[in-house]
DNA sequence: TGGGAACCGTACCGTACGTTACGGTTCGGA
DNA sequence: TCCGAACCGTAACGTACGGTACGGTTCCCA
């Protein structure tokens, strides 16, 4: 940080192709060694020199945050338009978003970043933890919210605070995927279980949110695969 | 790591009082410094001689991970009863865990600690975060288990999985906690809102694993107080 | 009162790594 | 063809910090 970097990062415009094959490299580099990277490490990996480093990062810890800042000017996603809304539509989405979030998470760059980010934030000056924060949790948060809202408009939702609505379906589709993985657990998620969860946790908000109506249709058919619902004993 | 400590930490025996001390210095300066501590601060901090520190804990990394041991070997808590089970006891059980794991997950140590567990495991070997989530995530996996099995049994919930359905408790409390705070954002949670981020994630969970005769008489209810239930529109 | 163990504070050593400097190569434009 | 900008690879510099050594003080015990 402090001095302010001469070419790339310093207002956000756009990185030349090399660079980013550069900072690619870094994120390899993340991914596979882990946060304790020199500088010269980095180099030899990029097959650049620490002076061409030196020059367009500014320092070490600009050299570590480029990659962070720019995966995270990446995550823009199309907004999910909210026309034509009906109950299938809804829990569509729903389990799009769910399946999209789980992906993100559980893949290696993210957890590298994150863990940068942590570090980072814990070492006083923050910046990076803002930044990841911005682009993760806040960003999927204001791409959920019109999703929601227009569900409730549409009279498929019932809440008060959309706020409190998002952070339970946030809480039911992570759950404790992310600790976990940041703790270094071993838990690879294959593209089925993403699906299976991601329809699990739609199932489970509409269960929470769902109007009335929709929900005790829901309770007569007692479907057998998504957790959380009532089902009559067996026995 | 590597070589073995002589004292402490080996065997996993009593620290003297002295040593805890010590430890208590090394966590009060990461909680308020963070993670990039050197040997020399911490000495300074704990009015030791490096030299103390060396012979109790090996090396550095003996030194900032024999705190996080210590705090997990404290974690063990009661077990709750699952004697007399009723609707309202299982409730009140449920908030109890809830807020007990809100308010760990919220506090200062255990965000430094945690940090300190991910820098680790970031760093190839780990164990720092084996232990940290074998004391956390999976402690109170095992502590809440045998309540909800319990509540099964009573014909208070229905589930099939009791992990699924842990995992599924564990959302609904920590939601977007402890990701937020890691990564430096500023949440303090105030009793009160703990409490109230209990109650309400119990009521999540208790509608949708509750039995359906209990759900429905809270549907009639219509409570106003915990998110996530439906109500009827009131326009 | 003497002796030894434990420990504090400080000074010291060696090295790893952040940062800078420099010679050599490529490449695009006049 | 020449010039300069950009960049690579390597070497050099300075320092911060992990780890060790040592003298001085306290305290326990015979």
């Amino acid at each position: 940080m402090g001095i302010a970097a001469t070419t790339a990062e310093a207002g956000g415009e756009a990185l030349s192709e090399r660079q980013q094959a550069v900072l690619d490299a870094v994120l390899a580099l993340m991914v596979e060694q882990g946060g304790d990277l020199t500088v010269s490490d980095i180099a030899r990996r990029a097959a650049c020199s620490k002076e061409t480093l030196y020059k367009w990062f500014g320092d070490r810890d600009g050299i570590l945050t480029a990659p962070v800042r720019w995966q995270a000017s990446k995550v823009r996603a199309g907004h999910y338009d909210s026309q034509h809304l009906d109950a299938s539509a809804l829990r569509q989405s729903l389990e799009s978003f769910a399946a999209n979030w789980l992906a993100v998470i559980s893949s290696g760059t993210s957890v590298a970043l994150n863990r940068v980010a942590i570090g980072q934030a814990a070492s006083g000056t923050n910046d990076l933890g803002r930044i990841v924060l911005a682009n993760g949790r806040f960003a999927i948060g204001e791409r959920l919210k019109p999703l929601l809202e227009a569900g409730r408009a549409a009279g498929l939702l019932a809440f008060d605070d959309t706020e409190v609505a998002f952070r339970t379906f946030f809480g039911l589709v992570g759950r404790d995927v992310q600790i976990r993985l940041l703790l270094g657990d071993r838990l690879a998620l294959s593209e089925t279980e993403i699906a299976a969860d991601a329809k699990r946790a739609a199932g489970q908000f509409l269960a929470l949110y769902g109007n009335r109506a929709s929900f005790e249709a829901r309770l007569r058919l007692a479907p057998q695969d998504e957790g959380g619902l009532y089902r009559p004993p067996s026995s």
